[in-house]
RNA sequence: GGGGGGAUACCAAAGCGGCCAACUGGGGCAGACUGUAAAUCUGCUGGCUUACGCCUUCGUAGGUUCGAAUCCUGCUCCCCCCA
């Protein structure tokens, strides 16, 4: 078996890495952490690969710790801000935290097993913390030259930097002394832009308990086409389900390039270096069928959502992108059909106006709003455009009527291929 | 304070008395192709109408004219040059 090195390495989720670990790490396992910044409702994928490396710890024997930032949160990390960041109340931050929880117990196992996760807040071991305790005890181990010199200060000295941004490196440095002396800890992970804060952790720990502790980063998560990982066009993508539905989820892994599927099928997957190679063998045959997206896309949507999210993100997608038919749309139950169509525009109509049957222009522009204007509808009618319940639709004539409800109360429009809209029929 | 230029549809930018719902480019939408990609090609892109046509729109308020985005006047806002 792969020694966690090894693991991260082949992976390409090594960035940085402090000397003497290798070793370290020979002597058994070791207890790990990571730090999660509570300034999100719940944790998108954009906190993934620094979970990727605390589950792949655990999955290599080690004991990892997730530390929730209710401190740090309060705070608030200069790193890669060019601005001081709007304060966020302890309300907030508790919702967050809570938020943020609910994914992580399901990735990690926090079972009683020797390696079991553990969860902190480190908010726990400094609300109680006198400033003067603070100042003698911790700030008195680093001197303002040394802090001045991280990248995240050292870009705001032009700009201005409050005393409080200032101040967060002794607070995160501090997490590191409190989790060595406490639980053994000896290992910090994060992302690259991490570096400064981790580093100043294990400086820390140094000079206030002459421990020696360790510290990797992994590379930023980047993007072929130079646009922001984890972004889409509505926004972050969440591992919560209420926030970015499972369908959305697979979508998103399903839509990423060659390129960097090949990359992100290392860094987000349990899939070992023979599957990898085989399955870019097998890509590299067919790139149309697209195996390594489908399969990075399951891997992920399963680990994060479960087998039946992942099932029914399948479901959906043959039925939108595939060879949807109005026989697949009609064999769906009320709840599978709205949850498909979760978060696509809505509109509603009266029951009653469907009897008499509707005009299809009137239906599409005045009674649904699909398209803005009669001559719209018209004109994407006449070139080919619209389907009703995945039959395009091309007479403008055509009359809606109670032959064309889903479920007894939907009708789904369709402005070409993409474009989806559901019309509640009530 | 003096002088000059400008304001056009989502953006940029033509038009400078009738042929203007307004050239063109970008963007957007759709179609073909394709891998739910990229590139490419095609169509559409104020409203109402099957259509002929009608209505509203070129900063704003008036005016001249049979007829104005186009000419005149007031107003508002922008830019440039000289002090």
């Amino acid at each position: 078996m792969m020694t966690f090195l090894e693991e991260l390495t082949w992976r390409g989720m090594v960035h940085n890495i402090t000397p003497g670990l290798d070793e370290a790490m020979k002597n058994g396992p070791i207890v790990g952490y990571v730090g999660i910044d509570p300034t999100a409702p719940a944790l998108t994928v954009g906190n993934l690969a620094a979970l990727m490396m605390l589950i792949f710890l655990q999955r290599c024997g080690h004991k990892p710790i997730a530390l929730m930032g209710g401190a740090t949160g309060m705070v608030g990390d200069p790193s890669g801000k060019s601005e001081e960041r709007q304060l966020k109340t302890v309300e907030e931050l508790q919702k967050n935290i809570d938020g943020q929880k609910k994914q992580l117990v399901k990735l990690l196992d926090f079972s009683d097993a020797p390696n079991g996760a553990i969860l902190l807040n480190n908010y726990d071991w400094f609300k109680d913390m006198p400033v003067l305790t603070f100042l003698r005890d911790i700030g008195k181990h680093l001197t303002v030259n040394y802090m001045q010199d991280k990248d995240s200060v050292k870009t705001r000295m032009e700009t201005g930097i409050s005393f409080t941004e200032f101040s967060y490196q002794l607070i995160q440095g501090y997490d590191y002394v409190h989790l060595y002396q406490n639980y053994n800890c000896k290992l910090q992970m994060g992302g690259s832009d991490q570096w400064g804060n981790i580093t100043a952790g294990t400086e820390l720990t140094r000079r206030m308990c002459q421990g020696e502790v360790f510290a990797v980063t992994c590379p930023l998560i980047t993007k072929a086409d130079g646009t922001k990982f984890g972004k889409s066009e509505q926004g972050n993508i969440w591992l919560d389900p209420e926030l970015t539905s499972p369908y959305q989820f697979y979508q998103f892994w399903l839509n990423t390039s060659d390129e960097d599927a090949k990359k992100y099928i290392r860094i987000f997957t349990f899939l070992t270096e023979p599957e990898v190679l085989a399955l870019e063998q097998e890509h590299a045959e067919a790139p149309h069928l697209r195996p390594l997206q489908k399969r990075l896309a399951k891997e992920i949507t399963t680990m994060i959502h479960e087998e039946e999210a992942y099932q029914k993100a399948v479901e959906a997608s043959q039925l939108l992108f595939g060879e949807g038919t109005k026989e697949m749309l009609q064999s769906l139950t009320e709840k599978h059909l709205l949850e498909i169509f979760a978060g696509v525009p809505q509109s509603s109509i009266s029951k009653a106006s469907l009897e008499a049957g509707i005009d299809f222009i009137e239906f599409l522009a005045t009674e649904t709003g699909v398209f803005p204007s009669k001559a719209d509808a018209r004109r994407n009618v006449t070139s080919n455009a619209v389907s009703i319940n995945k039959q395009k639709i091309t007479q403008l004539d055509y009359r809606v009527t109670q032959a064309d409800l889903l479920s007894n109360s939907y009708i789904l429009v369709q402005k070409g291929k993409r474009n989806y809209h559901l019309v509640v029929v009530k």
